[in-house]
DNA sequence: GCGACAG
DNA sequence: ATCTTGTCGC
């Protein structure tokens, strides 16, 4: 599976996209690819995937196989159109996808059990639209929400598996230390 | 009309 | 998202 994630540069539309392949059983990362190019859409919560979607294709295909299934920085169902950017990816790629978001955006819920693992239903328009998740006892969770081809339940349950001793599962995580510190480098 | 609003 | 050091706690 790979994650991924943007990171943008203050005074400039230089952008840098990061996929990160890493192994499920071991957490350790497998395979890097990066693409530096410009951010030619402005950030409106909504429209996220027509910001980083050009930039994530470009770094996905640079990828020396295409990646199992992809794990998002942001929202799959669980968006006003239920179409996020998790969503646009998988069905551009034709590959599972989901997303991981650390902040609310459409949906209600109940704070799950502060035990790692607990997780309560994300509802919006009065549909279960994702899961809101503890990745790590007594810390905030994160919200999931299913992209293309893959189930809730399969979302919780390998965002769980993916999350060690940090809040943010490895794929994701990785790809922003990767996109991060290569901007920084160019 | 007003506030909220993934990254 | 990004600007940013130290500090509290496991």
């Amino acid at each position: 599976m790979v994650g991924l994630d943007v990171t943008y540069e203050v005074g400039s539309a230089r952008a840098v996209a990061a996929a990160v392949v890493v192994d499920v059983a071991t957490l350790a990362v497998a395979e890097v690819a990066t693409f530096a190019g410009e951010s030619r859409f402005p950030y409106v919560p909504g429209l996220l995937a027509f910001r980083e979607v050009p930039l994530l294709l470009a770094a996905v295909e640079r990828l020396s196989a295409p990646p199992s299934l992809l794990i998002c920085d942001g929202y799959g169902l669980a968006h006003p159109r239920r179409f996020g950017l998790a969503c646009h990816l998988g069905v551009l790629l034709d590959l599972p996808s989901y997303g991981v978001a650390k902040t609310a955006f459409v949906g209600r819920s109940t704070d799950p059990a502060p035990a790692r693992g607990a997780s309560s239903a994300l509802v919006d328009e009065g549909e279960v639209v994702g899961s809101v998740v503890r990745t790590r006892t007594d810390v905030k969770p994160v919200f999931v929400s299913a992209g293309h081809r893959i189930g809730l339940a399969d979302c919780v349950d390998l965002t769980v598996r993916l999350s060690g001793r940090y809040r943010i599962p490895e794929p994701t995580r990785q790809a922003d230390i990767v996109s991060r510190s290569t901007l920084r480098s160019l």
